[in-house]
DNA sequence: GACGATTTGTAGAACGTTCTCCATATAACG
DNA sequence: CGTTATATGGAGAACGTTCTACAAATCGTC
């Protein structure tokens, strides 16, 4: 005896092509034909088949299709659904796809390596059109055989001399550029960046990106050839202690630029726990300019990178690809400063 | 000329089931057996075949299994991205599901009708072998008729009543009437509870639940038959404009209830710029217990309804279903009071 | 050593599409 | 009217699995 025993209660007569077919009186290719919108079709015929297809509600089965040629439907991989930053990407595709004929189908990695290699082949194996991967971890070489299999492009991914798939990113570098000159600019010479310590941290990501940006910024404004940067751990507990650390440091930096949001809020909370007055006594910038940064209770100056225009672009770059497009793109957005109180105290007087 | 026109260059001979099975010098049912461990295969076999597909680095085309077979997929279905609380989910359901040989495909409808029913019967067009929709709005009906054609557990609707689909879902009258309960022990009596403007707010939804649970809690605490319920919609402009003004009523109510953290996170925020102290003016009581309510500087009280453990709960229900059970479960988890500083000032001085 | 029972492996028909030929029917043209 | 082009519809072979039926081999048992 199996363990794979099944029961089938349900003998749930599905509509195929092979019903409609039969319904309008024609052949089943005649009715792929009209699926398709294919040549060769005469008005009379459409409409008899337009008719059927109604009538009957006959919805082409995805996995068949995929069997054999397209399945409209393009994959998306995310690192992880925590951060608020990934979900407007989402929202950008979703956006683009909604009036067209394509569906998003999501995919969680949560950073690990193994699971994400096993939804990129899932999703090919599933014989989707496309997929969009959302800061990747894995190698270039690798992302690169798979888009021998199927369109690919990656957002959040510096890897501009691809040539088997498409980027698309905010100038990270640009990015930490604009943080680090907006803090010169209200007179803090003494700066520190909190980076994110990555186990595998390699040179494509974001956080790589956002450092080399910081490191240039910094030598440009004349403060030394290596800022520091201290590396915050993303497991929980570990993460606030670390902070906590560097909060009391005596050595702590005048102002300090926050790889993303969820650290520099966090961060921002455990100053106020610990009496550390922001800005007077600390200025602090983060970066994605998410929803919670904006918040007048938090008030935190970001960097904005539009996550959900990144969506879009990647989705019209990942449609054009698998219209026939070859030769690689790599698009880059522009972010912008959004000042708020954690920089500097402002005219407004919003009492915190 | 069709617009369907499209080159293959790629001809990239995947390696199939015929691959292995010539390889490993047997049939194809063989392979089939032994990647099923269906019954009748000798050991000599089955390593003979496990042996070839190592070495061939052979996956199962998810899309020709979902022709025939199983697909070792679960569909999961989000209405909304941006609340902190779905993720949670999300986040129980890969937890279960990811030591098994099951995976998970999201979907986001938006809360668009439209776009849940098309993302369903995508679904189940792959040939998904079960569902979990997370707070759907489409009627019971028609979850019905889907349920017949493939395994679904609701989560976050209420509808115990239902015998073709499981539910998942915490006690959110308990949580609202422990709400109210954890208020009136603080010793208020001028009580409102802010819920969400739906249009089509079914009484399934865990909003209507917690406005039943809100409306019998303050009936049981002698404060009236029908207390008050102010809707905030859910679009972003008119939304801010509509909590100011229930900020600058002067007949305020002592303390709030909202229907989730989203809503009460942006109201602490709009209070504290308009000068109202939280919890000296207006006490504050969220849903959802968020990472955001936790931070010291929101330093919200909520209700904890661990959306972790749904979506664990929610999982393992359905794989049981996929594995054969017929009669319906509908399973309720106890919600809990996560007090916080805007419920009332606590021992610990936490200046804020 | 004959005969049923059991174990092990295989052939081949689905599953629901797409898409490449073909076979007509009709139009165009000299 | 014959010939060629063009427009329309259909047959049927993939696609990569699963799974039922069946054949062959092995094993007891009397």
């Amino acid at each position: 005896m199996s363990i794979e025993e099944k029961q089938k209660p349900q003998r749930n007569d599905r509509v195929t092509i092979r019903t409609v077919a039969t319904h309008a009186g024609v052949s089943v290719a005649a009715v792929s034909k009209v699926m398709r919108n294919a040549y060769g079709v005469s008005d009379a015929l459409r409409a008899r088949v337009t008719d059927a297809i109604e009538t009957l509600a006959y919805r082409p089965s995805r996995a068949a299709r995929g069997l054999r040629g397209r399945s409209f439907t393009i994959g998306v991989l995310l690192i992880d659904i925590r951060n608020p930053f990934l979900p407007e990407v989402i929202a950008g595709v979703n956006g683009v796809l909604a009036p067209s004929h394509y569906q998003a189908m999501i995919g969680v990695s949560d950073a690990r390596v193994q699971l994400e290699t096993s939804l990129i082949e899932s999703m090919i194996d599933y014989k989707m059109d496309g997929l969009i991967l959302v800061a990747p971890r894995l190698p270039s070489e690798i992302l690169a055989t798979f888009a021998v299999q199927i369109p690919i492009v990656a957002v959040g991914y510096h890897d501009a001399s691809a040539t088997a798939f498409d980027t698309v990113n905010a100038d990270d570098q640009r990015g930490a550029e604009i943080a680090v000159e907006a803090l010169l600019a209200c007179g803090y010479r003494d700066i520190e960046m909190l980076s994110l310590g990555e186990r595998q941290g390699h040179a494509v990501s974001v956080v790589r990106q956002r450092e080399i940006g910081f490191r240039r910024a910094m030598q440009r404004g004349g403060l030394g050839s290596s800022p520091t940067i201290s590396k915050i751990p993303i497991a929980s507990p570990k993460r606030e202690e670390v902070m906590r650390r560097f909060l009391s440091r005596k050595d702590r930096p005048r102002a300090v630029f926050c790889w993303s949001d969820l650290d520099a809020i966090t961060l921002l909370s455990l100053a106020m726990e610990m009496g550390v007055r922001v800005p007077e006594d600390l200025a602090v910038i983060g970066y994605d300019n998410s929803s919670t940064a904006a918040l007048g209770l938090v008030n935190l100056a970001s960097i904005d990178q539009s996550g959900r225009e990144l969506g879009q672009v990647a989705t019209r770059a990942l449609i054009s690809r698998i219209e026939g497009r070859t030769a690689s793109e790599h698009i880059f957005q522009i972010p912008s400063l959004v000042s708020r109180n954690s920089l500097t105290r402002f005219g407004n007087s919003t009492d915190r």
